[in-house]
DNA sequence: TTCAATTGGTATACAAGTATACCTAAACAT
DNA sequence: ATGTTTAGGTATACTTGTATACCAATTGAA
């Protein structure tokens, strides 16, 4: 054996994962390749280079790099090499503002609609008993829809609210852009505070059902109270947004 | 059979995915359980509920419950039933803000440490050559480095900028929590701007290995682009922050 | 032509995930 | 006591992922 090449090795495969080797080697190839790793036009990444890098054998490397050329990443000749061909980072995608009122802006301007699943009142989990003061044994409103853009579901959101105000909510009304105006109606309150977190997550699938995206996929979680100016917390909406269609910008002045 | 229990079934499995069947079924029912759908207490879903639900075996549902019971959400008792025990939510985290000088500000407040990893020089992808107005031959100064809380790495940062003003920067100064005026005494021009993009998305093995997380595990990824006041973008961050670790939050009046 | 490099493939072996069908054990109600 | 409900288990069979150790085919260079 040569010592022809240096050895890299830091990165190694998750053993204790579910995911098949192959998968994860690439996974991990398609986004060296995105972000610009490797030199697209031509060349790089043999077998046996690989091979050592994930400590793996021979046949998991060429799993992973037929995926590889399935999704059009990379083309292999014998003799030649690997080679790769597309480098397209994200598909599509929505741009969102993260303050809250920039982002109801921006989902404005979205030529998308959307699509009541359900309206009920049920007793409903301590966090979002808690978020809104409510009793423990007390019934809540609950209403979940959907974002579709072109067809696709792009966004999942579930509301609740008090169901003494909320009873008379139809569904048109539930499909309107402006929810919060449609509860203020309802509640009778202003709302004058939105308080907002936003986590990364991954889909289950309850959340794959609904948005046809793989077990897995990555989601934004935003979960926003509604305030009145008295400060009690009058509604609440917990939102997934597909991770692969969505990105929050920010323009800051230092 | 006796009908008493009405059918929900619109979940289903995702069958193109390589994930187990029994780790999706358990990764649902611990989301399921955590966000209050299951009464904690006592009682509900019997295996041959959950066999119709996600359409699947005795052996699968079994394995996803003893996973279930391994990680200390539910106790199952022959003759009685499966019962909630645990419904912990997230364990702990960062809050951050989301606009760029908040996320700063909250940063420092971090009991927190900073390793640099490496300062080197490259040719770069497009994708950065880009963002940064560079020729497409010309070498990139690039410098990587993780946040540690605790011991554990939580968050990973690499920086490009012009390798003229950078390369005299030392490990010890790329060290320091405040980047931004270390490179603006390097470049010699104040930062005014900075333009911020955040996704969702998940580990590969690369950050997998930095992070010591999961591959696959939820991660946000915020791109952000440091400008001049003429405009000009003088440096680039790409940072990955732990999903199950930091939470964005905002409050903003209406 | 010959050789090295590189992708592609075969043979064998083992482990894990899953399905089907049936059986066992504990708890409780009647 | 008896039966029902429910978790737990066995037996068999199939598929997929992986490792080891080979071999085959193509390309280009010496």
């Amino acid at each position: 054996m040569t010592t022809k090449k240096r050895k890299k090795e830091n990165v190694s495969l998750d053993r204790n994962s579910s995911v098949p080797f192959f998968i994860q080697i690439a996974e991990t190839m398609k986004r060296r390749i995105v972000s610009g790793q490797y030199n697209p036009g031509k060349q790089l990444l043999t077998g046996e280079e690989l091979e050592n890098e994930f400590q793996t054998s021979n046949i998991t490397i060429r799993k992973a790099m037929e995926k590889l050329k399935e999704d059009g990443f990379v083309e292999r000749r014998r003799g030649l090499g690997t080679t790769v061909s597309k480098t397209d980072p994200a598909p599509l995608g929505f741009e969102l503002g993260t303050s809250f009122d920039k982002l109801k802006e921006a989902i404005k301007k979205l030529n998308t609609r959307l699509k009541v699943l359900d309206i009920t009142t049920t007793i409903s989990s301590e966090h979002v008993q808690n978020l809104l003061s409510m009793g423990s044994e007390q019934e809540i409103w609950q209403m979940k829809r959907i974002r579709i853009y072109k067809g696709v579901p792009v966004s999942y959101y579930t509301y609740y609210s008090d169901p003494v105000h909320c009873a008379g909510i139809s569904k048109k009304d539930a499909a309107k852009n402006d929810i919060i105006h449609t509860i203020e109606q309802a509640v009778g309150v202003k709302i004058r505070r939105v308080r907002q977190i936003l986590r990364s997550v991954v889909s289950d699938l309850d959340i794959s059902s609904v948005l046809g995206i793989p077990f897995g996929a990555p989601l934004f979680f935003s979960e926003n109270t509604y305030h009145s100016a008295s400060g009690k917390a009058m509604f609440l909406g917990q939102s997934y947004f597909r991770g692969d269609m969505f990105v929050f910008r920010t323009t800051s002045p230092l």
